[in-house]
DNA sequence: ATATAGATTATAAACATTATCAAATAATAA
DNA sequence: TTATTATTTGATAATGTTTATAATCTATAT
């Protein structure tokens, strides 16, 4: 299943003309049987068995790469890194306020939205970006001790 | 009108206890005048000639006591730097991804995706942010040269 | 008017990300 | 296969935003 992805993925890097190399390989092995959101260093932190040499600019230049071609999302939230989503499924995500967990979940997408930004401001309209804020399980268990 | 404005942040400093100075002062004079979304630095930038003295550390302090007693709120997008809106009113933003711009518009709250999400994933939720992006009408006249 | 908790300033530090460039590697042509 | 070329990597420095520190100053309550 994931291996399937992964097969896919270095599809898309071939038809792209992005050479596959040993660090791309893992960079998106990881990214996509980890199935979380991770931050570059997170990725490369838990590639340093594999890879003990493997720069950290390195890293962030295959996420680009990755994010120009369309193989992989940014996620930019409040806090001081961006995160990594590689499912590239039309979904939206639910983000936890106090462990910063993020879950995936999905929603008709918001033409409507969309069509009425462009009809008030006149923009030409790409596309947007919506996410939710809350309390996870987890934290509002911890919070009843 | 931005006059009155002004007078109710000064109130709810006082409300909250959070002292009155002629920093705190400017900062939210410019951010209620200047009717746009600035940056922490745009601000300090825009303050030199009244408070050569400022530190950058001062307007970043306040926009942040500011924020946490919601007089504003933090606008964080892909690129670098934080933007700050004063504007409390329920409201999104539509951001030109050529030149930066944010153009403001309403739209009746999503709350049917906020109780979506509630079920889908058991969370607790407390709010959402939801962005349009597209091109303005001044890019696109641009573009047509 | 004075005391004091809180605010300001200047500076250094932290942190994520990008730029630089020599060396290594891979793709292509001959 | 070998030579040539283009791309990628890795080490490091640089950049830019934001936060921490500590000495000095000030708004406000008494």
């Amino acid at each position: 299943m994931s291996e399937r992805r992964l097969q896919e993925a270095l599809e898309t890097l071939k038809e792209s003309g992005v050479r596959i190399t040993p660090q791309r390989h893992a960079v998106l092995e990881y990214l996509i049987k980890s199935m979380s959101h991770p931050t570059a260093d997170e990725i490369y932190k838990a590639l340093e068995g594999k890879f003990p040499n493997m720069s950290v600019a390195t890293v962030y230049n295959n996420l680009r790469v990755f994010r120009d071609i369309g193989l992989v999302r940014e996620l930019t939230y409040g806090d001081s890194s961006s995160r990594f989503d590689c499912n590239t499924e039309k979904h939206y995500h639910i983000i936890c306020e106090k462990c910063g967990k993020i879950v995936d979940f999905h929603y008709p997408s918001l033409d409507e939205v969309e069509s009425l930004a462009e009809q008030v401001t006149g923009f030409d309209v790409t596309h947007h970006r919506m996410e939710v804020y809350g309390i996870c399980n987890d934290c509002k268990k911890k919070e009843q001790h």
